[in-house]
DNA sequence: TAACCGTGGCT
DNA sequence: TAGCCAAGGTT
């Protein structure tokens, strides 16, 4: 696999330069936490604007919260934002990064994956690296047939039992890399893989059958509004409750979700509230949502409030589904 | 343990 | 096109 690695590694703006000494904590702990459930084409630009911003960990600590979370808007998983900075701050706090996998589980935001990704990487520990590409990777070659997440221990055991003393953050980006590029979820490349004369699931003839996933449970649909007040070129947006949904998050007004569709649900203020015909649906984790539009033209005693001019909303930091509502909304006539 | 938590690329 | 999937963590 080092092998492997050293003639294909991918070039990744958060890896040292080949020859180079071991890449800078702040970039790969800052790498790890955005590529949490989130795709390497999704982060490069995300990463690149942030260590140009924030270059540093002591910079990142001293940012105003508003600013850090509206610059990491559109990247999902908002609570990864609000353990960022407070990840940040401890750590300018102490001094810097811890190098222990033990001391690095510690930090906000942290968890086994990161924190072995991080000591192998960033510090040269020997550490067991377990993300879902490894855990591709592990399953085929060992055909392990218990369907995950039952199976992490069994994963991480045999993931313990090849990874190498000296480079185990180079074998952990080897496997990376090879799972996404080679052994793929769909069709994998097994021609082109290094292990496949190690491989139990290719002799099987099935390795897309590995590893093995339960069924996922359908997604419930959900109803609400979001809340469009225009007054002067500007619209009113409001700051999401600290935890849960968007967590956090700069955002335009809405009613609460239910099972049915919206009458006119809980307006921020009493206006001349009108729906617009048009809706807008988004996706999450674990439920959807279908939105009316309800936008009202407010005079110059509307509420107190964040007034944003609607000329620079690509600006204001908004969650997806806020970004799809207001693009919606400024398309219509009304 | 299992629910909760986003989004965009890919097929 | 609708579903699958991703460098998971927290509660």
């Amino acid at each position: 696999m080092l092998a492997w690695y050293d003639a294909h590694a991918r070039d990744l703006p958060w890896r040292a330069a080949p020859g180079t000494n071991a890449p800078d904590p702040y970039r790969v702990w800052l790498s790890e936490i955005m590529l949490q459930q989130t795709t390497v084409a999704a982060v490069r630009p995300k990463f690149a604007a942030f260590v140009a911003r924030w270059p540093s960990v002591e910079a990142l600590a001293a940012a105003p919260e508003a600013d850090l979370m509206a610059a990491w808007a559109g990247l999902g998983y908002y609570a990864r934002a609000r353990n960022l900075h407070a990840c940040a701050r401890t750590v300018a706090e102490r001094g810097g990064f811890p190098d222990t996998e033990e001391g690095l589980r510690a930090l906000p935001g942290v968890g086994a994956y990161t924190a072995a990704a991080i000591a192998a990487i960033a510090f040269g520990a020997r550490a067991v690296v377990v993300d879902a590409n490894v855990a591709r990777v592990v399953a085929r070659v060992f055909a392990i047939s218990r369907p995950l997440p039952g199976a992490m221990p069994d994963l991480r055991d045999a993931t313990d039992r090849i990874t190498p003393d000296t480079r185990s953050g180079d074998f952990a980006q080897a496997m990376m890399d090879l799972g996404s590029s080679v052994c793929t979820p769909r069709a994998p490349h097994c021609l082109a893989c290094p292990l496949a004369e190690d491989c139990a699931a290719y002799r099987s003839g099935d390795p897309e059958g590995f590893p093995i996933k339960l069924a996922k449970a359908a997604k419930p649909q959900r109803h609400g509004t979001i809340f469009w007040a225009e007054q002067e070129g500007r619209v009113l947006l409001v700051r999401r409750p600290p935890r849960g949904l968007l967590g956090g998050m700069r955002a335009l007004p809405t009613g609460p979700w239910a099972d049915t569709p919206p009458a006119l649900a809980d307006p921020p203020f009493a206006a001349a509230w009108q729906m617009l015909p048009e809706t807008v649906s988004h996706t999450f984790t674990h439920f959807r949502l279908e939105l009316a539009l309800a936008v009202a033209r407010v005079d110059g005693h509307g509420p107190i409030g964040e007034w944003w001019s609607v000329t620079e909303m690509d600006s204001a930091g908004l969650p997806t589904v806020f970004a799809k509502a207001a693009t919606a909304i400024r398309r219509a006539r009304w």
